[in-house]
DNA sequence: CCCTGATTCGC
DNA sequence: GCGAATCAGG
């Protein structure tokens, strides 16, 4: 089950959204989960839509650098974390709770929808594992030009809660 | 010091 | 194709 592990249209799909929206690599990463920030770079990248014509640094030459493997060098570990946010449909996360209405309560299963019952202007939330039968999707009115409704919105595109800080876009 | 994206390279 | 490692800049 690599379903967390794979480039799915719909993680492309987000990832096409948030880099559009100009959201930063690791906000992405961190959202889509089970991704770090550079993969999403790479999968960018790789999709041809890298400098979408908002980063500054454009004029910065990277002379590739020699890749001389030979020392032994010691291993350092950047980013070991990984998680996958697909959980949090039960479980919002370690951080902090701010927002006072996306407490999760568990959607009943008579809210479910099946795929072959989803339309375009319904939510396509994930709800239970992809494998498993209970799995379906939350079904509401999804908001105009988003793949959620409101409610599902609010967990799927999370505010800057806890990202380290706003940071600078100059 | 932190983070940003960009590129290269190994799997 | 994917992602880590690395670079270079702000």
């Amino acid at each position: 089950m690599d379903v967390t592990s794979t480039w799915t249209d719909e993680r492309v799909e987000l990832l096409k959204k948030l880099w559009a929206s100009g959201k930063s690599a690791s906000q992405i990463a961190a959202q889509i989960g089970g991704v770090t920030r550079n993969a999403v770079i790479g999968k960018v990248h790789r999709l041809g839509l890298s400098g979408r014509g908002k980063v500054k640094s454009a004029s910065t030459s990277r002379p590739r650098r020699a890749k001389t493997e030979a020392a032994p060098a010691q291993p350092r570990a950047q980013r070991p974390i990984k998680v996958a946010p697909i959980s949090m449909v039960a479980d919002a996360e370690p951080t902090d709770v701010v927002l006072p209405s996306i407490n999760e309560v568990a959607i009943p299963p008579s809210e479910r929808v099946a795929l072959v019952d989803l339309r375009e202007s319904m939510c396509r939330w994930p709800i239970g594992d992809p494998m498993t039968s209970d799995f379906g999707f939350c079904g509401g009115g999804a908001v105009a030009g988003l793949p959620y409704c409101a409610h599902h919105c609010q967990i799927a595109y999370q505010p800057v809660a806890d990202r380290r800080r706003e940071r600078r876009a100059s």
